[in-house]
Order: C-alpha cells, then sequence, then structure tokens
DNA sequence: AACTATTTATAAGA
DNA sequence: TTCTTATAAATAGTT
C-alpha cells in the first residue's frame, strides 16, 4: 500500500513474508486498541505467524480467558464438549467399577450377600476358602521364616557365650588375673550379657502374637 | 483519520460510536484477512461491541475451536482450568481409590500377599475367616429356606394326591361311573402327576449342588 | 450507505 | 529490526 500497490496473495520471499508479518501485525493491533478505546468495544486476537509463532492482543480490563467463556455462553456452543464429556464418561465408568469393587469387597467380607443369587453363594464360599487356605499358609510361611531366623540368632548368642564362658574359665585359672567380680566383667565386655541368658529362658515370649486362630512352637 | 484528526479516546456520541465500531470492525477484519493470505497466518479475532454485539473473524482453513486449543497448546496455559483440572483430579483420586480397592480384593484372594505387613497378615486371615463363617450361614440359611419351601410344595401336592385318590376311590364305588383307565384320569386332572409321585421317592436328588462342602438332607 | 478530504498504514529500500 | 518515504488504504465527517 505504499511505493507501489500488491496484489492479496501469498507472499513467496520467505523474509518478506515475514516483515510483512511483523509490520501488519502491529498495525492490526494498533488498530485493534483504537478500537477498544474509540468504541469501548473488547476485543481479541490470536494469530500464529506461518512459522507457528503466537502473537496475542487482549483488550485491557479483560484476559484472553473471560473472553473465550463469553464468547461459548454467547454462541451457547461448548468448544470443550468434546474433552469434557469423555473425561464425564469415563470419570462415570471409574465410578461405577469404583462400585462393582466395593461391592464384591463387602461381600467377601459377608455383608450385602442378599445381591448374591443362590447360585452365586457356594461359589464365593469355596473362592474364599481357598483364599483363606493361602492367606494361612503365608502366614505360617512367614511365622516359620521368623522362626528360623531367631533360631539363627538364638543359636549364635549361644555359641557366643559359651566361647565367652570358656574363655572367662580360662582366665580364672590363669594367675595373672586373680579373682574379679565375675558378673560385672561379662557385662562390661558384652552388654545385655545376662538379659540374653534371660532370654534363653522364655524365647517366644511374644511369638506367635497378632494371631488368636493359630499359635506355632518357638523351637522344635 | 481523514476530514480531520481524531483523538484515540471514547467517543461519548452513541451513534457516531457504533457507526466507527462498524466501520472500524470491518477495517480490522480486512487487514486480518489480507494478512491471511499474504502471510499464510492464521488469525482469530473476536470482538464485542460496547452493546454487547459478538463479532468475530477466524481465517479460513481453521476453526475457533482449533485456534483455542492450539493456543492451550502453546501457551502451556490451561484456560479451563478451573472445569478441567478440576476433573482431572477426580479422576486421579477416582484411579487411585480403584486400584486399593483391587488390590484388597486381590490380596482378600490370596494373591499379592507380599504387600502385607507380618502384622497384617493375620488381621486379614481373621477378617476372611470371619467373612467365610457369615457366608457359610448365610448360604445354610438359604439352602434351609428353599428346603422349607420345597417340604410345603410337597406337603401340598401330598395332600392333593391323597384327597384326589380318596375321591377316585369313592367314585370307584359309585356305580354311575363304572371302570376307567385310572392313570389316564390322572394326569388328565393333574398333569404331572406322576412325575410327582417320582418325585417323592429321590426327593433331593439336585439339593446342595453348587457347593461341595456341604450337604443338607432335604428332609428330617 | 456513499463520498472525499485527510490521516494512517505500509511496501520497498536503506 | 528499525527508519524512511512515496504511495495505497482507511476512515471521520459530511451528505
Amino acid at each position: 500500500m505504499a511505493r507501489g500497490k500488491i496484489q492479496i496473495k501469498r507472499i513467496e520471499n520467505s523474509t518478506n513474508r515475514q516483515v510483512t508479518y511483523s509490520k501488519r501485525r502491529n498495525g492490526i493491533f494498533k488498530k485493534a486498541n483504537e478500537l477498544t478505546v474509540l468504541c469501548d468495544a473488547k476485543v481479541s486476537i490470536i494469530m500464529f505467524s506461518s512459522t507457528g509463532k503466537l502473537h496475542e492482543y487482549i483488550s485491557p480490563s479483560t484476559t484472553t480467558k473471560e473472553f473465550f467463556d463469553e464468547y461459548q455462553r454467547m454462541l451457547a456452543v461448548d468448544l470443550w464438549t468434546s474433552q469434557y464429556q469423555k473425561m464425564q464418561e469415563k470419570l462415570k465408568s471409574l465410578k461405577e467399577m469404583n462400585m462393582n469393587l466395593r461391592r464384591e469387597i463387602r461381600q467377601r467380607s459377608g455383608q450385602c450377600l442378599n445381591d448374591l443369587s443362590f447360585e452365586q453363594l457356594p461359589l464365593l464360599e469355596q473362592d474364599i476358602d481357598n483364599a483363606l487356605g493361602v492367606i494361612r499358609e503365608r502366614k505360617f510361611k512367614v511365622l516359620s521364616n521368623q522362626i528360623e531366623t531367631k533360631k539363627k540368632k538364638l543359636r549364635n548368642e549361644a555359641e557366643i557365650h559359651r566361647r565367652l564362658r570358656s574363655e572367662f574359665e580360662a582366665r580364672m585359672e590363669d594367675p595373672q588375673y586373680g579373682l574379679v567380680d565375675n558378673e560385672e566383667h561379662y557385662e562390661t565386655v558384652i552388654p545385655g550379657f545376662f538379659a540374653l541368658r534371660l532370654q534363653q529362658n522364655q524365647p517366644n515370649a511374644h511369638a506367635g502374637s497378632g494371631s488368636d486362630l493359630t499359635t506355632y512352637p518357638l523351637l522344635d
């Protein structure tokens, strides 16, 4: 529009196109702002250049979000139906799934058995019976492991005890040391030594707690 | 900008303002379209006049929704946070809930017991054991009810049988009727009569199916 | 809505 | 990108 008229068609020269884009963009934004002020209007302009760069103008005193909200309200066209509705469907199906899972748990807990048909009842019973077996087996295994571990520890400490005692007795016979208060000596060398001996006499005092159904002997 | 320069400030004359709005709006839309063509850009313009009227320009080859979507993507700013994000949080929490419920069911089925601590195992066992008791009780009750119902039916039909037989015998002695094929007569009066008699001899043929753990006698 | 004097936007060049 | 400037385009005020 200056120094020669131009045809309104794509500018093939890339640099030129960019320059024109920049100039005209500013021109439009300026006009938009003038319109806003002169006519007390609200204007939103968003543009993407051919290179994908984003530029926007928005009248002062408003935000793009407000603009879109108002736009939606005006047209009564929900631009977000697709995403929104999909989400709502997902939500609904999840809630339903949730409800079913809860019901299954309730039934497995022995509640709400009225929902079950006569045929389903024995199936549920059998299923839960199996599960109970598995869980008992598992509990037993875990307990056994713990017992095994404790037994090993015990053996280990008994061994330490034995060695200390023999060393102690050897020293008792060694005139280099003479007589000392044995028990105090022991406590100095291994703190908790006497507690250990006590423990040997009542080893399963705390084993098996947590279940009032089954108890297992700690030592065989 | 013609016939005299104007100040860029709100046009107080309402008619004038409207006219200017209209003229300049067209000017901007024209410029926007030129930009679209010349520079291969995409432009969206939305404006509200001071009277609240909506006008929009959108580059051909795109839609306002696409535009907003792209705009959101570009800015990584969620314009719909309020509606959208809340929903996403809800979705997330539901999914999590769902997962937990599934895990509980798995554990109640005897799977994934590794997730349980040593203390939880006996609690689960006890819980399931209780549930099993409830379910067995329930099963028994339902079975008992069914048995009770069948017994009543049976008594009822036996009574019908008894009455028919006595009526039949009374008629046999009545010379008015003479001799007839008794069984055919019976089938006509009560279809399934002979089947009923059969049933009386093996009443619990199908009772107790569905459970291989417990069976109950149909009659006491 | 049309006209037109004038302002403004801008294409091309620097 | 910015400045310059000749010129095209937009438009304020008028009809």
